[in-house]
RNA sequence: GGGAGCAUAGCUCAGCUGGUUCAGAGCAUCUGCCUUACAAGCAGAGGGUCACAGGUUCGAAUCCUGUUGCUCCCA
């Protein structure tokens, strides 16, 4: 035995294991005439690095993988990366920027080359890390969004929907990101609590001497106001009607509106309107016919129109606009308060209300088949509370600017003449041909392309179809065998995003959904709750747990805190929990392999039993092990297999078969040793999903094995019989056992000390070897009476240890008393039941017996306990 | 402001359509052990008014109502 270690060192098995399971393709999946079993992976940022979101989401992937791999499915994982737009822009401009390069002085082809410089020297990190977590993904199916097949299918798919009415080009006003300088999503926008001020400032009424007050939050708008707005029925302003005030700074005369969208109790009662830069004024500017007055260039500093503090930052002049409305005497108050504040979800900017032409896809016009997949339960959100916030969503859903003022991203296919005219076209011929159909004679040279790229989420929500070329060519042998995929497992932060776009997409261009289930995470925060973020340094560096735990140790430790749909609080304390476990398991492998089998020795009757009850009990777990996959209760299912293992089969059943140590010379016949091989192979299968490298390394130090002959296509172990009776014995057994042990330790006697166990009537001797084996009983004797005895009930049977050291009578019978007055307490509480005529009347008849069994057995425990008094006097 | 969810042991959670001795698991804690597989371990033990207040019922952690606290989503 001393030439394995003692502990378990994870770091050169992972990484013989995994080079084994790349060259020999494992991981790989042709179509077949098996069944299928596919999932796409949510494609990580290509800028990203892994985080803990990543590594519970891809653990989950391939324990799911891994177990359907095993179950005779063809597995398939497909592996990819998405171009993030504005991230990876940001990464670009970064390495030009070192290397003393500016965009604005590159033109659109050349930032593209440093692009994708960038991209492949740092694109591919996060894949890499995710094969030392062990991700068993076909790689050979890598894909990235922005590669030449899925960027086709973009804008295909693009010009197909513009051409169906989907998509439109239009003036409105977008969140405008004026550090990515772009537009982006509703859904890219988050909303924050801040502490903001209210300033109130006092506008002058044109030819008059009073004065009119409105309150805002922000003051540098003031000078792109062009009206100031007040409710018609608010008597304080009635007055007003058909005046004009004059706006402060710029000395604008804007005239008073009235409109029954105020909100007389807000602030004044009285809002100044900025059709530029509000999305509520720009409804009103457009219902009243307001001036509209772009104040801010793209990067959020004032403009030109804006005639003051020109080329400021917008924040700096909030400043000094409150300081020279004071100066002036027009600020009147200013008061604390909290409002909510749109930030962009990449680069933090507070997002700016901007009116720009952007394009748009018409969510109401194509939604419905999606919304419908859910609420049908074609398509399965677990956890299902999901399904109202999706259906809400959907219901409500507004369109989606898809333009992006980028140049890292698929082109959009518009081509315009030099009036503005534009047609929509794949290239710049059919473009021309396209004019042509619109009577507008233009050449090639004439004409020029869109200048923004299409949103990233324009490219993911094909992505289901568009890794397997289904767009390409939709009858391809791929996409038929896989699609539709099984389960998809993401983060509910993007169910908005990516979920429910992929399913629209799926219902328009397949007729079919993307998925069967859709599985969703919870958070990984802290151990406080706090969301993991880079900004706080509260999240541990996933590869350093890995080196610090083994890829097992942490891929168990991030499931066992993971409820699904519940956020998890993440402790490393889990991960150690882990790596413990796989000590476990290691060491249960050294104690097996220490034995000689010898072909002389009979089996004891006591082995065989101990292989038919651990036999029975694992088929009886592996039966809640299977239904938990099918629900992906991964997390309790975990625990069972973790149970099993340590509990059953370390705690009990090695125990109970270990033969007497005689150092090199242990021996065990062959017909246990065998089946412990077996079930120990069994185990290693069962938790193979979960810790996929030591359940390999064992797999093979177990038994020879050939090349190909690996656990990760072994076969997924079958349920078989289980003999509850045995069970149910040998749990009678277990409580004899701790009895003795526990009696044992509040003596304070050496477990070496052996003991005579005595019975009454009623033993069940099956597991009589065992309890004399692991209770260090020496005898176990029929006795009509305990005398000098400590005394115990297992079930409602009695038993006796005799014990001449001399007993604490008076502390045995506070203690038998004690157990008495349990019983007779409950004995009560089941008298009570049996006594209301109206339980007797509704209650089941299982229920009813089964209050007689308690009954009868409380009154037999109570009648042994008894006895066992009178003995002590 | 609108909607959803959660509240069970020190921590993280399980408890399906009310009914077994139903109040559980893992971790942590405490006590005793270096018992030749494993101290990353073994044996044993303690620990909860199931957030609070009502209600329905023969019976409630479980169903209903309200209160409080927390979280998330949407505007």
């Amino acid at each position: 035995m001393s030439d394995i270690a003692k502990v378990y060192s994870p770091k050169e098995v992972e990484e013989k294991w995994y080079t084994h399971w790349m060259t020999g393709k494992f991981f790989r999946s042709v179509p077949d005439e098996r069944e299928p079993y596919t999932i796409v992976i949510p494609p990580p940022n290509v800028t990203g690095v892994l985080h803990m979101g990543h590594m519970l989401n891809n653990t989950i992937q391939d324990v799911l993988i891994r177990r359907a791999r095993m179950a005779g499915k063809n597995a398939c994982w497909v592996p990819g990366t998405d171009h993030a737009s504005i991230a990876t822009e940001a990464k670009v401009v970064q390495m030009l920027r070192e290397r003393g390069i500016k965009k604005s002085d590159l033109s659109r082809e050349e930032f593209l080359k440093y692009a994708w410089e960038w991209k492949e020297k740092y694109g591919g990190i996060i894949l890499e890390q995710l094969k030392k977590l062990g991700c068993s993904c076909d790689w050979d199916r890598t894909r990235f969004t922005m590669e030449e097949e899925l960027s086709e299918a973009v804008i295909d798919v693009f010009i197909d929907l513009y051409n169906k009415g989907h998509i439109y080009r239009g003036m409105r006003m977008v969140n405008w990101d004026p550090a990515g300088l772009t537009a982006v999503s509703d859904e890219e926008v988050i909303h924050k609590e801040v502490n903001s001020k209210l300033y109130y400032v006092r506008y002058k009424i044109a030819d008059s001497d009073e004065w009119i007050t409105i309150a805002t939050v922000r003051p540098e708008t003031i000078l792109g106001d062009t009206a100031v707005c007040v409710h018609p029925d608010d008597e304080r302003y009635a007055h007003l009607k058909g005046k004009y005030c004059i706006i402060p700074v710029v000395n604008r005369k804007v005239p008073i509106i009235f409109d029954e969208y105020i909100d007389k109790e807000f602030g004044t009662g009285a809002l100044k309107v900025t059709p530029a830069h509000d999305i509520n004024d720009y409804n009103l500017g457009v219902k009243h016919h307001l001036e509209v007055i772009d104040t801010l260039t793209p990067d959020g500093k004032l403009s030109e129109a804006a005639g003051h503090y020109v080329g400021e930052d917008r924040f700096v002049v909030r400043k000094k606009i409150v300081k020279d409305l004071e100066a002036l005497g027009h600020l009147v108050k200013t008061e604390d308060y909290k409002n909510k504040v749109g930030y962009s979800e990449r680069t933090d900017a507070v997002i700016e209300p901007r009116l720009s032409l952007q394009w748009f896809v018409n969510m109401p016009g194509i939604a419905k088949p999606a919304l419908d997949a859910v609420i049908n339960g074609d398509v399965k959100l677990i956890p299902d509370k999901f399904i109202n916030t999706y259906r809400y969503w959907m219901e409500n859903v507004k369109d989606w600017c898809i333009s992006r003022q980028l140049w890292w991203g698929q082109r959009i296919p518009a081509w315009y003449d030099k009036d503005d005219n534009f047609v929509v076209a794949k290239t710049a011929d059919e473009a021309v041909k396209k004019f042509a159909e619109k009577n507008i004679q233009v050449k090639t040279n004439e004409i020029k392309q869109d200048e923004d790229v299409l949103d990233t989420w324009f490219s993911s929500w094909l992505w289901p179809i568009s890794v397997f070329d289904g767009f390409k060519d939709p009858k391809n042998k791929d996409i038929s065998y896989y699609y539709p995929t099984n389960d998809l497992v993401t983060a509910p932060e993007i169910l908005f995003f990516w979920v429910a776009r992929m399913i629209i997409a799926g219902c328009e261009y397949r007729n079919e959904k993307p998925f069967e289930r859709v599985y969703l995470t919870g958070i990984v925060r802290d151990k406080l709750g706090r969301k993991m973020s880079k900004s706080l340094g509260n999240s541990p560096d996933p590869l350093e747990l890995i080196s610090k735990f083994g890829a097992d140790g942490v891929r168990v430790g991030m499931l066992l805190c993971s409820p699904a749909g519940n956020d998890l609080l993440f402790d490393e304390s889990y991960c150690e929990q882990g790596r413990n476990f796989s000590n476990k398991m290691w060491n249960a492998f050294r104690l097996i392999k220490s034995w000689n089998i010898d072909d002389k020795l009979n089996q004891p009757e006591s082995s065989a039993k101990a292989v038919e009850w651990m036999n029975s009990r694992l088929n009886e777990q592996l039966q809640m092990i299977d239904d938990g996959y099918s629900k992906l209760r991964i997390s309790d299912l975990l625990m069972t297999s973790y149970k099993l293992f340590w509990d059953d089969f370390c705690a009990w059943y090695l125990e109970m078969i270990k033969p007497a140590f005689q150092g090199e010379n242990t021996v065990i016949d062959k017909t246990t040793y065998q089946a412990t091989i077996e079930i120990f192979e069994k185990l290693l299968k069962i938790l193979h999903p979960f810790m996929p490298f030591i359940t390999e390394e064992l797999w093979h130090e177990i038994r020879e094995r050939k090349d190909k002959e690996c656990i990760i296509v072994a076969e997924w172990p079958k349920v078989g019989n289980t003999n509850q009776q045995l069970i149910d014995k040998m749990e009678l057994a277990k409580s004899i056992i701790t009895e003795v042990r526990s009696f044992r330790n509040s003596k304070g006697m050496s477990p070496k000390e052996s003991l005579t166990l005595l019975y009454k009537s009623g033993h069940q001797n099956t597991f009589d070897a065992t309890i004399m084996k692991l209770a260090n009983i020496s005898e176990i004797s029929l006795s009509e009476t305990f005398e000098k005895s400590y005394t115990f009930l297992s079930g409602t049977h009695e038993y006796g240890i005799p014990f001449n050291a001399g007993i604490d009578s008076e502390a045995e019978r506070q203690r038998i008393e004690k157990e008495i007055a349990y019983n007779k307490g409950f004995l009560e509480s089941v008298m009570k039941k049996l006594g209301n005529q109206n339980f007797v009347a509704k209650a089941k008849p299982e229920v009813l017996a089964n209050e007689e069994k308690k009954k009868a057995d409380a009154e037999q425990k109570i009648s042994a306990l008894e006895e066992q008094l009178k003995m002590l006097e």
